[in-house]
Order: C-alpha cells, then structure tokens, then sequence
DNA sequence: AGGCCGCGGGG
DNA sequence: GTGTACGCGGCCT
C-alpha cells in the first residue's frame, strides 16, 4: 500500500462485472500521470420517511422490497437535515449509475407506505461521488493505493500508472497549491470546400495543426495521411489540457466524422476512447481536460463579436493575423496555401496566448464550484452557482431540493429614475456594493426560512419586504445567508493577500483569477434564485430582492435630496448625483448606519450627457475617456459606420465641446458614404439566432439572412450569429437583405444607410443639444 | 398609429 | 437553460 499525492484532472465511470468504478485522472508532483480507481462508493438515493414514520421499520421494508431489484445493493439508516432540519432518513446503495435505472428505483420505493419522498436520486453518480468524498476537482489530493494489474485495465498512453484506491476517502492537501507542470496543447483544423461551406461528410479536412507551447506542429496534404499524423502527435504530446476555439461545436464533432469515413478511430482519451459528448454540450476527452475557449471568450461582455482576433485584442495580446471567414479561407488557401499555412499557424499561436489568459480563472472557477475542469466552461451561471451550492449543502447534511415542474410568474425588477436631459458638469457616480447578495444576507431572504402568508408567526421573527410583504425568518440562516456569507468572506480574504503580494509576482495573477470566479459565482446568485430551473429556486425569494432593493435606493434618494444633493440619475443599484463631498459622505455614512449597507463612490464624471431614455448616456471620466452606456456604440446590432460616427459626435461633444464640429464629422461622413467611399465590411449588421429558424414567428432581416445561408448548405444553430447587409429595392427590409459573406456590394443600399443608421445615432445625440436632424445631411 | 416581436445591453 | 427593466427597429394590422 503506498500514499499518492495527485491533482485532480478529470474523471469518468465505468461498471465492471456489476460494479462501478469511479476513475480518477491525476497528475503527481514528480509528473507521473495516474488514474486511480476507486470502487468502494456506490450510487446512493435518499429516502424521507413522513414525520410520524418509524424509520428502522421503513428500512427494514426498503431492504426486503430492494433484495427484489437488480440494482439494490443496501439501505441503512443516516442523519441528514431537510429545509433546515435534522431528520433521519434511509440512505440507499445502488448499481443504478444511469438516471433511468436510479428513476426506476426511486419510483418503486416511493410507493412504500411511510416514504413521503425519495431524494438526489436525480443527482448525477459522478457528482455525488464528488459531494460524498468531498472532491474537489483541479486541487491537490493524497490517497491510499495499491498497485492494479496493468493489463488488467489497457490504457492508449504509455507510462500511465493505475492504482486502486484502498480505505479512507482521499484528502485534501492544501487548497492554495498552484496546480503541477501539466502540459496543454493548443489544435485546430479546417477542412476545404470551394465556397467555404464545409460539410463533415462531403469535405476533407486539408489542415491541422496542434501547438505545445513551443513548437507549432502544422500537417498538411491528403486526409488520410493527415489523420494519421494528427494522431501520431498527439499521443506524443500526450496533453493533459487541450484547448481548442469553438472545438466542442465545430472541429471534434468534424473530426470524429472525418475519422470515421476514413475507418480510423480519433482514439485521443487516455483510454484509448474517442472524444464524446458530455453535459452543457461539451465534448470529453477521457483522462484530458477539454477546454474550449470560446466559452470563456464568450462571457467576455464588452466583446460582441467572439472571432478569436477581436478577442486577443480585447486581452491587449496585439494578434499577428486577421479573421477569415471560411469563405476567405477557401480564396486563399486554394490561391496562396503556403500563405494560408502560415496564416493558420500564427493564429493557433496567438489561440495559444489566448488559452493561457483563462487558465487560471478556470482553474479557480473549477475549484470553486466543484466541476471538472472541462465542465466549467460550457456550464451556464445557473449550474455554476448550483454546484456550489450542492457542495455547500453537502457540507452541513442539507439534502437537495428537487427540480419541479412550475408555471414561470414574473415579477417586478429593478428602480431607474427618469435621467436629467442634457449635459451635466462633475457628476458623482454612488453604487452600493453587491446590493442584492448583500440583501438577501441582511434579511436573511432564502426558501428554507420563508414563512408562508398562512403561516402565523410573530412579527419580531421575521423580516418583511416592504411592498410584496413577503416574510423570512430571522433564524435560523438560510441557505443563500450560509453560501453569501461564505463567498463574501472568502473574496475578501483573497483581496487581503492580494494586497499582501506584489502585482508582478505569480500568484498575483492566481488571486485575481480567484477573485473573479467569487465574483462571477456571488453575483449569479440572485438570478440563480429567480430562475425556474433552479433546485432552490423560489419566487418569493427573488421577488422579495428586488423589493428590498426597490425600497433601499429610494430610500437613499429621498435621503440625497434631505442632505441637499442632486439626483440627476440613478439605476438599481446606482446614483448619479452632482459632485459635493461633505454632502455625499454624509449620505453614504447615514446608509451605512441606518440600512447597514455599503454605498461608495464609484467614479465622478466630468461632463455627462443623457438622453431622454433611460439607461441610455456617455460621461467623460477624469482620465478623459468616454464611458459610453447602451448607445449604439457599445450595441453589437449596428453598423460600424454608425458606430463610428456616433463615437466622433460624443468625442466631440464632451471631450472638445464643439458641436459645430460633431456636426461637421455627420456631414462629411455621409458624404463619404454617398460616394460609395467606405468599406462595405462596416455597413454589416450582426444579430444572434436566438432560437431555431422554423421557431421564428416574425419576419425579420436576420432571420431572412440566415435562411439565405441555410440553402447555400450552411450550417446555423442556436446562438449564432449572422451579418447582413441591406440591399436597394422595395418592401419590407427582410426581402432585401444579402448574409454575409455574400454581400454584392454594387447592390448595396447606401441611403438606408445614411437615413436609417448613422443620421438616427448621431441624432440620439445631438438632438440633446438641439441640434436637428436636417442639418446631419449635406 | 399602435401593438407586438426580437434583440441587446444595463445594473 | 440566472433575474427584470428598457429602448428601439421593424413588421403587422
């Protein structure tokens, strides 16, 4: 028996003669590759007996019934908590590792008289593995082993050691150990087809390229010779993480069929398995962490169009290679291929510097909620912040609610106050901190303390929203009141010690990335709790929020205007007020003692313009840049043309004051425009596919756009998104639209260009200054 | 003219 | 497959 100490990598099950097998993927300090098995847990469902149920004749009943069943392994008596309460329940042993197996068990224990409901039988076996060990995926790890038979378990890599796991449960090492020197690799591949619209089953792939860091390993030529050499890399390079952009819709679902059509297995897992699709639409690589990138780019806001260019550019990376689109790609790689090769290799290099930005966040993202590295990416905030909260629970014996099935009622949000048109001079920015996590531990607001209207319970026990009237417990602490306070505190531990580091040293790069994944994990909560999917979702809960919320900024407006402050604004969580300091620190210390919450200055505006709508201004910051909020500038949905102009016109406007000069960039620009003097690439239009095309109920120029591409034997799917341009002619716009890249640009509607997308955006401005919008035309 | 659909971004 | 508030283009009646 020896003690291995590892990194938890990624797992997978297995059943084997009836039992099943968790396996382990680790890597240990000295850089060997394990796989640890472990066959000592089973599946398991809980039981809850009704309150006047005897619980050890319930279980006796559940051992005879179970001894019936195939899947049946045990049942026992534990202590457990449900809605707060310690409770003792049935713990069942199962074979059952697939949910229709574990559905069945679970219905016919149900019917046992005495069993009011059958618990986490709707829990994953690998999560609940994870919960019941207390495992958590890319931390550190020691556990008791002994030595398997290698041939007893063939493995693809050469070197993999295979233990088993004897004993006690592994144990955590230390949490704040960077992982080990793991090795990623960066890949790619794109097939050809003459047009560009390439087919898995009809076009060869004629490039591949896989990047360790160092060496760009870039194959071309005849498929077959190209797969095979693909593969011989690969299990050369052997990576642990293998990063890839847009891989999990795109190139492992191409190449798998590319393999196939060819006879070859694309055997990449450590097990020799090809790569399968996994939860939130991920693809699995056994053994190996997949990560796609795009996921992450994808969560970038400030980025609306994720080609990977724009998105090293965001991350300051200055790329060395332009975005092709495939229709480019087939131009040149069937003109200039030498060209197209290099044009490929820098791009995987710079996907490679891309990769490395996100690693530790998603690393830390991975530790935090409790999902394996390749999971995290693809999994949406709601699962995120499930995870965690299951991890959470586990930890004090509080049993999972279940998902149901319920009509979605919506609820009032958020307070914006009508804005002050016009331009305003030294504007003070006041934003509460974390209002709704804050909220929701202050009234302790969560399912498990809301008292229902029915129930009778005295006043001095509970908090009452304001306006709902919506009632919580004072004690004991809800569950979002234990997982808030947790996360609240533990960011605030990280900021500590990033204080204590320098910034240039490495493990300042690791606490930022731990600081955002709190961050991104707290801030998702509420949502989280408002959501319909959510195990602990409960209307009362979010709508009791954003009612405290509501009452908490009007609350601190009516108090500006008593310290004789003026509001000129004010969203959510916001104030915009004009600057005086003594008057504004008075404010913030009379919300700080009499609602015990935090409101700070967040930035003070120079000069600031709004429109007549809400959530809609540009300010200039004292470091003299512009803030621009919901205009077309920051709109993924207009032209860059109009973009561009509205953004001269706000320079203009607040930086240099000189509207006669915004006016001017109007009327040139359009003059440009009109004499077809501007790249037809900035008059396209991007808009997202935000369901199926057949789904649409309405005709709309995206929607147009992109049946265009569909017969043109594109591809689309949910969340994609598609350019247009709008074309000269009559009707409804959806009739004259060409999809990008099909653009004929002589066919090109320049004046709907001018009248219905820059002269309207620079207008949203001037018109503030009383500028008309006959003087925007020359 | 006004309702509705669709989308994107704000806090 | 986190929430609501909001504005706006465009279609439709």
């Amino acid at each position: 028996m020896e003690r291995l100490r590892f990194w938890l990598l990624d797992l997978n099950y297995e059943v084997r003669s009836e039992r099943p097998e968790m396996w382990l993927w680790g890597v240990t300090e000295d850089g060997q590759r394990v796989l640890l098995i472990d066959d000592r847990r089973w599946p398991r469902l809980y039981l809850l007996p009704r309150e006047d149920a005897d619980v050890e004749s319930l279980q006796a009943q559940v051992t005879a019934q179970g001894s019936r069943l195939k899947d049946f392994v045990a049942a026992r008596v534990v202590e457990r908590r449900w809605q707060g309460r310690p409770r003792r329940v049935v713990e069942v042993q199962t074979r059952a590792v697939d949910a229709a197996a574990m559905g069945r068990l679970a219905q016919a224990f149900r019917k046992i008289p005495g069993i009011e409901s059958a618990l986490e039988d709707d829990i994953r076996w690998s999560v609940q593995y994870l919960l019941d060990c207390q495992l958590t995926p890319s931390t550190w790890w020691t556990c008791r082993v002994e030595p398997l038979l290698a041939s007893d378990r063939p493995m693809a890599e050469t070197g993999l050691q295979v233990r088993r796991v004897v004993a006690e449960d592994p144990v955590l090492v230390d949490e704040t150990l960077p992982p080990p020197d793991l090795r990623f690799v960066t890949w790619g591949m794109l097939p050809w087809q003459a047009e560009g619209i390439m087919l898995p089953e009809r076009d060869p792939v004629v490039i591949i390229g896989l990047y360790d860091g160092q060496t760009c390993h870039v194959r071309t030529g005849e498929e077959r010779g190209l797969l095979e050499q693909f593969l011989e890399i690969w299990s050369r390079l052997q990576p642990d993480v293998v990063f890839g952009y847009g891989v999990n819709r795109w190139d492992w679902p191409y190449l798998l069929e590319r393999f196939h059509r060819h006879g070859l297995a694309l055997a990449v897992g450590r097990d020799g398995s090809e790569p399968h699709p996994s939860l939130y639409g991920h693809i699995s690589v056994t053994g190996r962490a997949n990560v796609d990138v795009l996921d992450f780019a994808l969560e970038i806001s400030e980025v609306k169009l994720e080609t990977l260019e724009r998105v090293a550019r965001y991350l300051g990376l200055a790329p060395d290679f332009e975005e092709w689109d495939d229709w480019t790609w087939a131009q040149r790689w069937k003109q200039d291929p030498a060209a197209a090769r290099q044009w490929f290799e820098r791009r995987l290099r710079t996907l490679g510097q891309v990769s490395q930005t996100f690693w530790h966040y998603a690393v830390e993202l991975s530790r935090l909620t409790g999902l394996p590295l390749d999971q995290v990416g693809p999994a949406a905030a709601g699962f995120r912040v499930e995870h965690f909260l299951l991890r959470e629970a586990h930890r004090s014996g509080e049993l999972a609610p279940k998902r149901r099935e319920q009509p979605y009622v919506p609820y009032v949000g958020g307070y914006v106050l009508e804005p002050r048109l016009g331009i305003h001079e030294d504007v003070a920015v006041l934003d509460f901190k974390s209002m709704y996590p804050t909220l929701m531990l202050l009234y302790n607001i969560s399912p498990d303390t809301y008292v229902p209207p029915s129930e009778k319970v005295s006043a001095d026990e509970t908090f009452q929203a304001p306006t709902t009237g919506h009632r919580f417990r004072k004690q004991p602490d809800g569950v979002y009141r234990t997982v808030l306070r947790r996360l609240l505190e533990a960011r605030q531990a990280v900021k500590e010690r990033r204080r204590a580091v320098q910034p240039d040293d490495p493990h300042a790069r690791l606490l930022a990335a731990q600081e955002k994944a709190i961050k991104v994990v707290t801030n998702a909560v509420y949502g989280y709790a408002g959501w319909l999917g959510a195990r602990w979702y409960a209307r009362p809960v979010a709508e009791a929020v954003a009612d405290w919320g509501r009452w908490t900024i009007q609350q601190a407006i009516e108090w500006a205007g008593e310290l004789g402050l003026t509001v000129i604004y004010g969203d959510t969580d916001s104030l915009f007020v004009l600057y005086e300091p003594d008057r504004m620190q008075a404010l913030i210390e009379r919300i700080r003692n009499r609602l015990h919450m935090d409101i700070e200055l967040e930035r003070v505006y120079r000069r600031i313009l709004f429109t007549e709508a809400k959530k809609r201004y540009a300010g200039l910051t004292e470091a003299g840049t512009l803030d621009i909020v919901g205009l077309e500038v920051v709109r993924g949905d207009w032209a860059p043309v109009a973009q561009e102009i509205q953004e001269a016109v706000l320079a203009a406007v607040l930086q240099d004051q000189d509207v006669d000069r915004a006016v001017q960039t109007v009327r040139s620009a359009v003059q440009d425009l009109r004499a077809g003097q501007m790249d037809w690439r900035k008059l396209v239009i991007w808009k997202t596919l935000t369901k199926r095309l057949d789904e649409y109920k309405a005709n709309t120029p995206h929607v147009a756009a992109a049946q265009m591409l569909l017969e043109r034997g594109h591809r689309l799917t949910v969340g994609n998104k598609v350019g247009y341009v709008v074309l000269r002619g009559t009707g409804p716009l959806y009739r004259r639209v060409a999809p990008y890249p099909f653009v004929p640009v002589d066919r090109i509607d320049i004046e709907y260009y001018v009248q219905n997308q820059v002269v309207p955006a620079a207008s949203r401005i001037l018109s503030v200054l009383g500028v008309p919008e006959s003087r925007l035309l020359p």
